[in-house]
RNA sequence: GCGCCAGUAGCUCAGGUGGAAAGAGCAACGGCCUUCUAAGCCGUGGGUCAGGGGUUCGAAUCCCUUCUGGCGCGCCA
């Protein structure tokens, strides 16, 4: 529609100059868009706005001047001045028709468009380290990296889906001492739980797993760091299993699993710091290596590889040549999803990628607030140290995972999300899940209906006429044929949240239409039926393109 | 102190990458079910877009600044 508007609105532009009407050639800055207010027509066109200047006349006269020069195709009922000088386009329902034909036609293509031509997009998400279940807060970096991923791939990228985490630093340790000190104690043996030991109910439950498997076999040489690493490496596998099963419930999988170690052991992390030093970035004091700040402009030094024996890197330097190897290994795009409390570091790591020689355009960083739980109207207090925080699966329990995942993406991702369990718990059109899913259900009674009375579709829909759809109708229509443009804006923003508000917004309209007595959609007049049918049934399809998008099922009943 | 994010209706939040008279839901009040699902609809009231400058034909949107809140500034991740 666009291309459409914007080259008949060229032409009327050059017809102008050729009668010495406008000095000026049509400006590149012009935009043509589809208005806020419907009165202002399908689409508006603020080319006489932006010509002004160049023209030296009022918005006004330019506008009038095109206008009387417009030559309109069928598919274009009226274009009229209006404002300050836009001049707002309205199609014709033949238009509307055609496009509504045509998402019939083209099914998910439709819905979906083709933007991604095959290019490489990675996105790494989730990347919890194996130390606890997943909580609410990792909650929200699933699903939001898990949808990016499915709108990726839906408009024609292909994706990999990939999780980090170290397993290689302190934090581990830490969970492998945790777990041994409750084994001992299980066992009835003196056992000292490390000072910032892992509190939770879940350590305990690793270790009596342990005591069934092993016996009393690790408790004699418990003190050694053979016997440690196994502490560990079983927690790992325990806790990672269960982050897998909590991802499952929500529709969320994997394609790739990389770990610190790895890299550790692949050399990655050596070549960082050899590069870095190479550079003179590197400075060595309080027994340990040092990322210089300044010449990256950070603005204090960090430590790459920890003083002491061992000699152990940071999280920070393993995570440096991470994003070297993505870089490597050919993606178009690197999409990272991250909490706000990790966007220094981020921001050190991507400078010291830089100057490594590398170029950082296609590592895009999507950064969400924190989360915060609300019920009753009061905040619920977590803290994973006293493990009095609520996990992701309590959460899926209490509201179901189409519910987790909508309120998860129903929030700017840089925006503090509030999520208010009274109001996920409802079922009631307040609830705006219910509220979506609602509208498909209605759209899949009124089918059900259409059988019983023997007015179904027929096979072949392009048959039928869709003249008698009303105003309304096709109002509801140019609400529903939005759809392609909100997901090529969600995708090219990395805004998900975009998909849906829409989707609300197109539930509204389909409420309100359906409440009225008059639009009853199964009536006396066939013509009219099978045409109410087209539309309901383009609609039920749209619906159900837009929710899979964000991994929400499209109910037939509710 | 420095860095990042935010500040829009009583509350929770949208406002495509500058456009026309600021929006939705909740909360409040009043209505609508012999009908394809009332998990729905209709109506009423509600705003100094945190404050102040600037750019522009045009600013909630871009720039500067002040204030307020969140997060970070570990040899944790």
């Amino acid at each position: 529609m666009k291309d459409l508007i914007v080259s008949i609105l060229n032409a009327a532009i050059e017809r102008s100059r050729a009668a010495g009407q406008l000095a000026t050639a049509p400006p590149a800055a012009a935009s043509v868009e589809a208005p806020k207010d419907p009165a202002h027509g399908d689409a508006a066109s603020n080319v006489a706005l932006v010509m002004a200047r160049g023209e030296k006349k009022p918005p006004r006269a330019i506008a009038e001047i095109i206008r009387a020069r417009l030559e309109l195709p069928p598919e274009v009922a009226e274009a009229a001045v209006a404002g300050a000088g836009f001049i707002n386009f309205r199609m014709a329902p033949a238009f509307w028709h055609g496009e509504l034909r045509r998402a019939a036609a083209e099914g998910e293509r439709f819905w979906r468009p083709q933007i991604g031509a095959a290019r490489k997009v990675q996105v790494e998400f989730l990347s919890a380290n194996p130390t606890g279940p997943l909580t609410v807060g990792h909650g929200r970096n699933a699903v939001l990296g898990d949808t990016l991923a499915r709108m990726h791939e839906a408009t024609g990228f292909a994706v990999t889906r990939e999780y980090y985490f170290n397993n290689g630093g302190r934090q581990m340790k830490l969970l492998g001492e945790s777990v041994r000190a409750r084994y001992l104690e299980e066992l009835g043996r003196p056992a000292a739980m490390p000072e910032d030991g892992y509190q939770g109910e879940y350590i305990r439950d690793i270790a009596r797993a342990m005591v069934q498997r092993h016996g009393e076999a690790l408790a004699d040489a418990a003190g050694e760091s053979k016997t440690l690493e196994i502490f560990r490496a079983a927690a790992e596998e325990a806790i990672f299993a269960d982050i897998r099963r909590t991802c499952e419930r929500l529709g969320i999988r994997f394609d790739v699993y990389t770990n610190e170690l790895d890299l550790i052991r692949g050399g990655q992390v050596d070549a960082v710091i050899e590069g870095l030093r190479a550079r003179g970035l590197i400075a060595e004091y309080d027994g340990a290596l040092w990322l210089k700040g300044e010449p990256l402009g950070l603005p204090k030094d960090r430590v790459l590889v920890r003083s002491g024996p061992g000699r152990e890197p940071t999280y920070r330097t393993p995570d440096i040549a991470y994003h070297i190897e993505k870089l490597r290994r050919g993606f178009d795009s690197v999409i990272d999803v991250f909490g706000a409390d990790h966007i220094a570091e981020h921001q050190g790591v991507l400078a010291a990628v830089k100057a490594l020689g590398h170029d950082v355009a296609p590592i895009h960083a999507i950064i969400y607030q924190f989360v915060t739980l609300t019920r009753g109207g009061e905040k619920v207090k977590m803290s994973t140290r006293k493990a009095t925080y609520v996990t992701l699966d309590q959460l899926v329990d209490e509201v179901g995972a189409d519910v987790v995942r909508f309120f998860f993406l129903f929030r700017k991702h840089d925006s503090h999300l509030d999520f208010d369990l009274d109001l996920a718990k409802r079922q009631a059109p307040e609830n705006p899940v219910f509220y979506v899913q609602y509208a498909h259900a209605r759209l899949a009674s009124v089918f059900r209906e259409a059988e019983k009375k023997g007015m179904g579709l027929p096979a072949d829909r392009s048959l039928i006429d869709l003249a008698p759809l009303s105003e309304e109708e096709i109002g509801l229509a140019r609400k529903l044929i939005g759809l392609p443009g909100v997901v090529r804006g969600a995708v090219e923003s990395l805004e998900p949240h975009r998909v849906p508000f829409y989707l609300l917004e197109l539930a509204g309209d389909f409420h309100r239409y359906y409440n009225k007595p008059s639009n009853r959609i199964i009536s006396e007049q066939r013509e009219l039926s099978l045409a109410r049918l087209f539309l309901a049934r383009v609609l039920m399809e749209g619906i159900t393109s837009g929710l899979g998008l964000l991994g929400v099922s499209a109910p037939d009943r509710m």
